[in-house]
DNA sequence: TGTACATCAGTGAACGCGCGTTCACTGATGTAC
DNA sequence: TGTACATCAGTGAACGCGCGTTCACTGATGTAC
C-alpha cells in the first residue's frame, strides 16, 4: 500500500495518492472508514501532511465520494451498453433499465463505495469529476432515460414529475436492503432475481396506461 | 433531564431510565448518537454504572433498537386504523396501505429513531418487545397484509413470494431519500405528496392484472 | 554555467477530546436470626 | 422488635485508544542573477 519508502523529499502527487487510499478506506469500511490519519499512514506521509491538500476531514471524504460518484456513474453506463437495442422504443426501455441495474449492481459490488457516494450526494452534486464518461451524473442519466421514455411515447407524461422519485427510491431501497438490512444474506444468484424483479415492477409501475 | 439528584443511593430503574435516555439521544442524532457515556451522564449517574444493566454499548444500543422498532410498529398499526375500511378487498387494501404510510411517516418524523430501529434490524427481529400492540413486528404487519391482498383476491399468488421486497423497497428507499439524501429538504406537504404517489405505484404495481 | 535564494510541501511533536471499558471500592437495602 | 450481615447496585479514578487539528520547523526544488 505505502509502496517503496520515498526518495525525494517531496511526494509530488500527494493528492492523488489520499484520495487513492481514502477510495480504499471506502471501498472497504464505508465512509466511517474514511480516516485521515489512517489515509496519510497508508501513503506513509505524516497526518498533517494532508492538509497541505485538503482544507480538512470533510473534504478529503468529498474527494472520495466524488470518486465513487462517478464509478457509479460508470456503472450505469456500463449496463446501458450491454444490451444494444433495437427499435428506438426498445432502446427507451433498455436505457432505464441500464440505469437501474447499474445502480443495483454496484451498491451490490461496492457497497462501502456505494454508501459514500450516497453520503456526499448533496455536496458533489455539481462536481464535473462526479460524472461517467458520458459527462452525466447518476441523477442524470436517470433524467435523460425518463425523458427517453416520454419521447418514445411509452411514459404517459403527467407521470413523469414523479418518475424519478419512484424509480430511485425502489433501486435506492433495495440497495440499501441488500447492503444493511434484511436482505443482505442472499445469495448473488437471489439477489440478481430479486434485482430483476423489482426493475420489472418499476418499469410495469412506469409505463402501465394512464 | 437527570431530574433531581438522588437521595436512595441506589437508582431504582437505571436500565429503563438508561434506555429512555438512550432513545431521546436516537431520536436527535440517530444510532452514532446513542454513546453509552452520554446516556449515564444524562441518568446523573458513573459512567460504569451502566454495566450493572448492559454488558457492553451494543447491548445498550440493542435495547434502544427495540424500542424504535416498536414504535415503528405502532406507526404502522395506527396508521392502519384510521380509515375504517368498506368491503373486505377494501379493507385488504387499506391494511397495505397503512403499513405503507406508517412506515413513511415514521422514517418523516422520527428519522433518528427509524434508522436505529434499521441499524438493529438483524439483532432484534426475534425480540417480544420490538412489537406493536398487535404483537406484530413492522416485517410480520407487513406480511400479513400482502397475505390478505391474496385473500382477497387482489394480489395474483405467484407475484407474492416478491411482493415483500418490492413494497419495502420503495418504501424504504423513499425513506432514506427524504432524511438523508437529495430530498431531505422537501416540505412536509410535498413529502406527504411524493409518498402517496409512491404508494399508489407500488399498489398499481402489486395488483396490476398478472 | 554556477551560485544565492525564496518557496512551500513535507516533518515531528504535541494538543485536547471523548470514547468504551476495567479496577478496587462503598454503602443502602432486605433478610435471617 | 432489634440487630448482624450478605448482597450487589452504585462510585471515582484510571486505562488505552485513535481521532482531527495546530505548531514551529526543515530541506528539496526551481528560478533569478
Amino acid at each position: 500500500m505505502a509502496g517503496p519508502p520515498r526518495t525525494t523529499y517531496r511526494h509530488g502527487a500527494l493528492r492523488e495518492a489520499l484520495v487513492d487510499a481514502g477510495v480504499e478506506l471506502a471501498r472497504t469500511g464505508g465512509p466511517q472508514a474514511v480516516v485521515l490519519r489512517e489515509a496519510t499512514r497508508r501513503v506513509g506521509v505524516s497526518a498533517n501532511a494532508a492538509y497541505r491538500h485538503f482544507s480538512d476531514h470533510r473534504a478529503l471524504l468529498r474527494a472520495v465520494g466524488v470518486v465513487a460518484m462517478a464509478q457509479l456513474a460508470a456503472c450505469m453506463e456500463q449496463e446501458q451498453s450491454r444490451t444494444p437495442p433495437r427499435g428506438a422504443a426498445a432502446a427507451a426501455r433498455a436505457r432505464l433499465r441500464g440505469v437501474g441495474a447499474g445502480y443495483l449492481r454496484f451498491a451490490r459490488e461496492q457497497p462501502g463505495l456505494f454508501l459514500t457516494a450516497f453520503a456526499v450526494n448533496a455536496e458533489v452534486a455539481d462536481d464535473p469529476a462526479a460524472r461517467g464518461d458520458s459527462g452525466l451524473s447518476p441523477l442524470e442519466l436517470l433524467t435523460t432515460a425518463l425523458d427517453g421514455l416520454v419521447d418514445a411515447g411509452l411514459l404517459p407524461p403527467q407521470r413523469r414529475p414523479d418518475a424519478e422519485m419512484v424509480a430511485w427510491s425502489a433501486v435506492h431501497g433495495l440497495s440499501m436492503l441488500l447492503i444493511d438490512g434484511p436482505l443482505a444474506s442472499l445469495s448473488d444468484e437471489h439477489a440478481d432475481a430479486l434485482g430483476s424483479t423489482l426493475l420489472d415492477h418499476v418499469e410495469a409501475g412506469l409505463l402501465r396506461a394512464p
